[in-house]
DNA sequence: ATCCGAACCTGACGGC
DNA sequence: TGCCGTCAGGTTCGGA
C-alpha cells in the first residue's frame, strides 16, 4: 500500500492510540522480513511508548529506551485490533498494548523492516534522505540546485530518496503528468519554470492524497486493510490505452528503470 | 561517482 | 484446471 501518503496517514492514525499507551508483550512469528527483525523487540515487555513520527516511509516509534525504525515495503500494514483476534498467514508481529487492543503488522512479501537503534537520526538508512516534499525546504530553488547537470531521466530521478523523499512510482507519473513534463526528460534539462510547476505538483497531489486517506480513517480499526488506496482517482496510473482526461489522448505505459512508467504523450511532451 | 539490474518475497492475473 | 510467465505501491546492494 504504502507511498508516503499512506504512511502519513498510518502515522495520523496510529499516533493517539499509541502515544501514552504502553507496550505489554510481543509476539514475533517470521523473524526473516528484509532484514532479521530486531532482536530488541523480544525484550520490549512494558515499554511505554513515547511518540510516533514519520521520516520519510519510515515509521519512527520511540519508546523509553530507544527507537523502532518501521518500515512497510511493498504489501506491509500496520492495524489496531481487538486483543483476542485471529491470526492469519501472514501476521508476522503482534504488539499487545496495555490499553487492551493489539498493534498486528501484516506483511505477506515481507520486504518491510524493524530495527532497532537508540538515535534514528543517525541511522544509516536516515542520515542521507533528501528533504520532505511537504516541508518548508523543498522549493524550486532547491530542486533545481539540485537537478543541475542530472542525465538521468526526471521520472526515475524524482524516485531517488536522496534528493526529495516519499515519491513512489505513483505519484512520480501522477505529479509529471500534473505539471505537463515528460517522464523522459532529463532531470538537468528542466528550466526553472517547469521545475517550480513540478515542486507545485508534488505537493499538492501528496497534500491530496493525504487529505483522502484521512477521509478513509474511520475504516481503519477494521480488520479489511485495503480502504482509500483504490478508491484513489489516478490521472495516469494504470491507465494504460484510457483516453487522457484532458485530452483524450491514450495513456501510454513503459518501463523506465524496472518500473512502469504512465504518461499522455501529448500533454507531456516535454517540459 | 554513476547507473543498471538483481535481489529480497508472495500473490494475482492472463494466456495457453 | 493447471502451469507458466509477468507484474505489483520499495529499497539496498553489487558489479560494470
Amino acid at each position: 500500500m504504502p507511498e508516503l501518503p499512506e504512511v502519513e496517514t498510518v502515522c495520523r492514525a496510529l499516533a493517539p492510540s499509541l502515544v501514552g499507551n504502553q507496550i505489554r508483550t510481543v509476539v514475533i512469528r517470521h523473524t526473516q522480513l528484509r532484514w532479521p527483525i530486531a532482536s530488541k523487540l523480544s525484550e520490549l515487555s512494558n515499554e511505554p511508548m513515547v511518540s510516533l513520527q514519520r521520516r520519510a516511509k519510515y515509521l519512527l516509534l520511540q519508546l523509553s529506551q530507544g527507537w523502532l525504525i518501521i518500515h512497510l515495503g511493498m504489501s506491509g500494514t500496520l492495524r489496531l485490533l481487538p486483543a483476542k483476534t485471529a491470526v492469519n498467514k501472514h501476521d508476522h508481529i503482534d504488539l499487545q498494548l496495555a490499553c487492551g487492543q493489539l498493534l498486528r503488522f501484516t506483511d505477506p512479501r515481507r520486504f518491510g523492516a524493524w530495527l532497532w537503534c537508540e538515535d534514528p537520526w543517525q541511522h544509516r538508512l536516515l542520515q542521507h534522505l533528501g528533504v520532505e516534499p511537504l516541508s518548508p525546504a523543498f522549493t524550486g530553488t532547491y530542486l533545481a540546485q539540485a537537478a543541475q547537470g542530472q542525465r538521468m531521466a526526471i521520472k526515475p530521478w524524482l524516485m531517488k530518496s536522496n534528493v526529495v523523499v516519499g515519491i513512489g512510482n505513483i505519484y512520480a507519473s501522477e505529479a509529471l503528468y500534473q505539471a505537463k513534463i515528460s517522464p523522459l526528460c532529463l532531470a538537468g534539462e528542466l528550466d526553472q519554470s517547469a521545475i517550480n510547476r513540478l515542486v507545485d505538483s508534488i505537493r499538492l497531489i501528496l497534500a491530496q492524497a493525504i487529505a483522502q486517506g484521512g477521509s478513509t480513517l474511520r475504516d481503519f480499526r477494521q480488520t479489511n486493510g485495503k480502504l482509500g488506496y483504490f478508491t484513489q482517482q489516478h490521472e495516469v496510473y494504470n491507465r494504460k490505452n484510457q483516453p487522457c482526461r484532458y485530452c483524450t489522448t491514450p495513456i501510454v505505459q513503459l518501463r523506465q528503470g524496472q518500473r512502469s512508467t504512465f504518461y499522455c504523450p501529448s500533454c507531456q511532451r516535454g517540459w
